[in-house]
RNA sequence: GCCACGGUAGCUCAGCAGGCAGAGCGCGUGCUUGGUAAGCACGAGGUCGCGGGUUCGAUUCCCGCCCGUGGCUCCA
C-alpha cells in the first residue's frame, strides 16, 4: 500500500465520470466536496495488502496527523501512487477499514472509489506537509502468523501423556519407572520432558569432524550448511550408497523429485500450513518457491498421478534428499546434529489397510535396527520412542506392545489425547551423546491423512477406488546424523580408555603403508599398489619424517591398520601390521603377515557394504593439508 | 529469534590498565635414513572476525553487524 500524505490548508473535489468500478454515491451534494484544514492521505491499495497493512497504515496515518496537528483526515483514492494495484473490491475493503480505523481519534472523510474526479489542493508547505510512506507488512509476519495458527492451536489442546513400556509389556508412567539399569533412558527421557542440560563445551564430534577434516563450518553460505572434504565426503557418500542399497533390496522404487515447490500450490500449501517451520523460500519469475524439508511432495505427486492397483501395494517408494532445507532456529544448529540443509533417506509405503500398514512398520521398525548396526550403532547406543494417539493404542494394544520384542528393552511411550499430526503412530530411535543429548535417528510413521490430501487412492479388488495409508520411513535419519552418532561413539569410547575409531568400511584410509627410511619407499608403493587393485584404501607416508612420527601420525587419523616395512619385511616378503582395533594407547597390537591375509581379513570384515576409492594422492607428500 | 560467552599466523592458544604482534604445532629449506604415538637447525607466514566511534595513536575502550559455542525456545 502507498500513502501520500499532504497537510493543506483546504481541498475542493468534483467527481466528473465514472469508471467501471466507481463506487455508489447516494445524493448528488455528495458528489462536490471542501474540507477545510484537513490531511489527504491519498491512497493505493496494492495486490498482496490485506486487514493487517489497512491496520499499520492507520498506526502511520495516525502518527502524521498528530505530529502536523490535523484533526480532520480525508481519506483520497488515488491509483496513480502504484503499478500493481488491487482489485477493485479489495481497495474499497481497506479504504473502508482506514476510515473506521480512523474514526475514534479523529473527523474522517472518504473521497468515493473509482470517479475521475477534478481536485484542487493546497499545501501548507511547512517541513511535514508532503509525506510519502510505503505501508509493507512483513511477509514472514503475515504467513507466519496464519500458518502457525492451526497446527498450534492442535498442539495446544493435545494433551502428552509419558509411560515406560517394559520388557514384560507392562505400561508404567514414567514417574514410577525404577530406571536402574537404563541410566541412558533415563538421559533420553529427562532430554525429552524436562528438555534442560547445562553444558559449556564444544561438541566432541565438531572437534573431531575438523581434526580429521571431514567437514567444517561454511561461513560463506547460511548457517547450517556445511562443506565436505574429501574424507567426509568419502564416508557420507558411502553411508548413502549403503542406505540405498538397503531401501532398493527392501523393495523400493528410487526416484528423483524436485528441490523446490510452487509455495501456493493448493494441496501441498495445506500441508505447509500444518507446520509452523520455518521454509527457505526462493523467488521465481512469477511464483514463489519454498524448498522442500522432506521428499513427501515430489513422492505424494507422483503417487497422485499414478494408476496403482491393490496388486501393487504395498507400493514402497524412495529417494534420497540431497538436501532436504529446514531453517530451523539458529540456536538450534550444532555441528553435524542438526543443520538446515541435510540428507535423508526417505521412503514412502503405500499399504492398502490398517493390518498392512501395521506389518511394514514392524518389519521397517526391524530394518532401521539393522541398518544402524552396520553403520556402526548397537542397540545400547540409542533408546526407542514410540509416540501414539490413545484411540490407536487403545484399538492396538497387543501390537504396540509387541514392537517391545524386537530389541528386549524398555520403550518410552509418549501417549496424546487426540491427533494433531497427521499420523497416529510413529517410531524413533534416539542416540543419546556424550553430553546427554538426545537426537532421532531413524523413524516410521503411519500417515492416516496425505492420501486424502494428495488424492492419491488404488484400484482394489472389485474395481473400487480405495485410499491407501502411507507410512513415511528414514531407515537411518539424517545421514550428517549418523556421522555425528558415529563420531560422537568414538569419543565416548575415548573416555572409556579404548582408542577411538570408525568403522572399518568407513574408514577413509583403510591400511596406511609406512616405509622405516627411503631406502623401502619403493617396496611399501609395491605392496600399497597390491593393496590397492585388491579393493582396500590403502595411502603410502613418503615423508621425509621418523618412524614414531608416521606411526604417531597415522594413529591420530584412527587408521585401522598400520603397515610397517622395513629390512625384516623385505626379506620375508611380509609386512608388520599394528592393529587399531586389538590395541591401547600403552600396548599396541602387531602382527607380522602376508599381504594377502590382511586382504583376506579387510575383505571379510566388510562384507556386504559398499567400497569406494580413495578420493586422495596415494602419498602423504602430495596431499593438502585443509586446515 | 532472545540471553550469555567467545573470534589474535593454516591449527591450538598467550598477550595488550591504549604506543613496533608472540609461543607451540603445522608449512618451506637443509641436516638426518630411522624399527612402532612428536629427531635437529634455519626460514616464511598477520586486515588481531567486519564496519563505525572515542583518541595524537585502537588488536586493546565504546556501538553495530557477521560467525561459532552454550542456555531458552524449537525439532514435520
Amino acid at each position: 500500500m502507498k500513502l501520500l500524505l499532504i497537510h493543506a490548508d483546504f481541498i475542493e473535489y468534483e467527481l466528473k465520470k465514472k469508471t467501471p468500478v466507481a463506487e455508489d454515491v447516494g445524493k448528488e451534494e455528495e458528489k462536490k466536496k471542501r474540507f477545510d484544514e484537513a490531511l489527504v492521505v491519498f491512497t493505493s491499495v496494492e495486490k498482496g495488502d490485506d486487514e493487517r497493512t489497512a491496520e499499520k497504515a492507520v498506526e502511520d496515518i495516525k502518527e502524521i496527523a498528530e505530529k502536523v496537528g490535523a484533526e480532520r483526515v480525508l481519506v483520497y483514492p488515488y491509483a496513480h501512487l502504484s503499478s500493481n494495484l488491487a482489485e477493485a473490491k479489495t481497495g474499497i475493503k481497506l479504504l473502508k477499514e482506514i476510515e473506521r480505523g480512523l474514526k475514534d481519534s479523529f473527523e474522517v472523510h472518504r473521497a468515493p472509489f473509482g470517479w475521475y474526479k477534478a481536485f484542487n489542493i493546497s499545501c501548507k508547505g511547512h517541513p511535514l506537509s508532503e509525506l510519502s510512506r510505503e505501508i509493507v507488512v512483513a511477509e514472514e509476519e503475515k504467513e507466519e502468523e496464519k500458518e502457525f495458527t492451526e497446527a498450534l492451536k492442535a498442539e495446544e489442546k493435545a494433551k502428552s501423556y509419558w509411560y515406560i513400556l517394559t520388557p514384560n509389556k507392562e505400561l508404567v508412567e514414567v514417574e514410577k519407572f525404577d530406571f536402574k539399569g537404563h541410566e541412558n533412558l533415563e538421559k533420553f527421557v529427562k532430554y525429552e520432558i524436562a528438555k534442560k542440560r547445562a553444558v559449556d563445551r564444544i561438541p566432541p564430534h565438531v572437534e573431531y569432524m575438523q581434526r580429521l577434516q571431514l567437514a567444517d563450518y561454511e561461513p560463506a553460505s547460511d548457517s547450517g550448511h556445511m562443506r565436505y572434504y574429501p574424507k567426509g565426503r568419502l564416508i557420507k557418500s558411502l553411508l548413502e550408497t549403503y542406505i540405498t542399497d538397503k531401501c532398493v533390496e527392501y523393495g523400493a522404487m528410487e526416484v528423483e523429485t524436485p528441490l523446490m515447490y510452487d509455495r501456493n500450490h493448493p494441496t501441498l500449501r495445506k500441508y505447509l500450513e500444518r507446520f509452523p517451520a520455518r521454509q527457505y523460500i526462493i523467488g521465481g519469475d512469477k511464483r514463489e518457491f519454498f524448498l522442500r524439508f522432506a521428499a513427501c511432495f515430489g513422492q505424494f505427486l507422483i503417487k497422485h498421478d499414478a494408476i496403482i492397483t491393490y496388486k501393487d501395494l504395498p507400493l514402497k517408494m524412495y529417494e534420497l534428499t540431497r538436501y532436504s532445507f529446514r531453517k530451523e532456529q539458529r540456536g538450534e544448529l550444532v555441528g553435524l546434529r542438526r543443520l538446515r540443509a541435510f540428507t535423508m533417506p526417505d521412503m514412502h509405503t503405500l499399504a492398502k489397510d490398517m493390518d498392512e500398514a501395521k506389518q511394514e512398520f514392524l518389519s521397517q521398525y526391524k530394518l532401521s535396527v539393522e541398518v544402524l548396526r552396520d553403520i556402526g550403532l548397537e542397540p545400547e547406543d540409542y533408546e526407542t520412542a514410540v509416540r501414539i494417539t490413545k484411540d490407536f493404542y487403545e484399538e492396538n494394544k497387543e501390537f504396540i506392545h509387541s514392537l517391545v520384542e524386537v530389541l528386549g528393552k524398555p520403550i518410552l511411550i509418549e501417549m496424546w489425547d487426540s491427533r494433531f499430526f497427521y499420523f497416529v503412530l510413529k517410531f524413533e530411535f534416539n542416540f543419546v551423546d556424550s553430553l546427554d543429548k538426545a537426537s532421532a535417528l531413524s523413524t516410521v510413521q503411519i500417515d492416516v491423512e496425505n492420501a486424502e490430501r494428495y488424492d492419491i487412492s488404488y484400484i482394489d479388488v472389485d474395481g473400487g477406488k480405495k485410499r491407501p495409508y502411507i507410512l513415511h520411513c528414514s531407515l537411518s535419519g539424517a545421514v550428517e546424523r549418523c556421522m555425528y552418532a558415529i563420531l560422537e561413539k568414538a569419543y565416548m569410547r575415548k573416555e572409556r580408555g579404548e582408542l577411538p575409531s570408525l568403522p572399518l568400511w568407513l574408514s577413509p584410509t583403510q591400511v596406511r603403508v609406512v616405509p622405516v627410511s627411503e631406502k623401502y619407499l619403493e617396496k611399501a608403493i609395491e605392496i600399497a599398489e597390491e593393496l590397492r587393485d585388491a579393493g582396500v584404501r590403502v595411502d603410502v607416508d613418503d615423508r621425509d619424517e621418523t618412524l614414531g612420527k608416521k606411526v604417531r601420525d597415522a594413529s591420530t587419523e584412527w587408521i585401522p591398520f598400520i603397515a610397517v616395512v622395513g629390512e625384516k619385511e623385505v626379506a620375508e616378503n611380509k609386512i608388520t601390521v599394528t592393529i587399531r582395533k586389538e590395541s591401547t594407547l600403552k600396548k599396541q597390537k602387531k602382527e607380522f603377515m602376508e599381504v594377502g591375509d590382511l586382504v583376506k581379513r579387510i575383505k571379510g570384515e566388510c562384507k556386504g557394504k559398499p567400497f569406494k576409492q580413495l578420493p586422495l594422492p596415494m602419498l602423504l607428500s602430495a596431499r593438502p593439508s585443509f586446515r
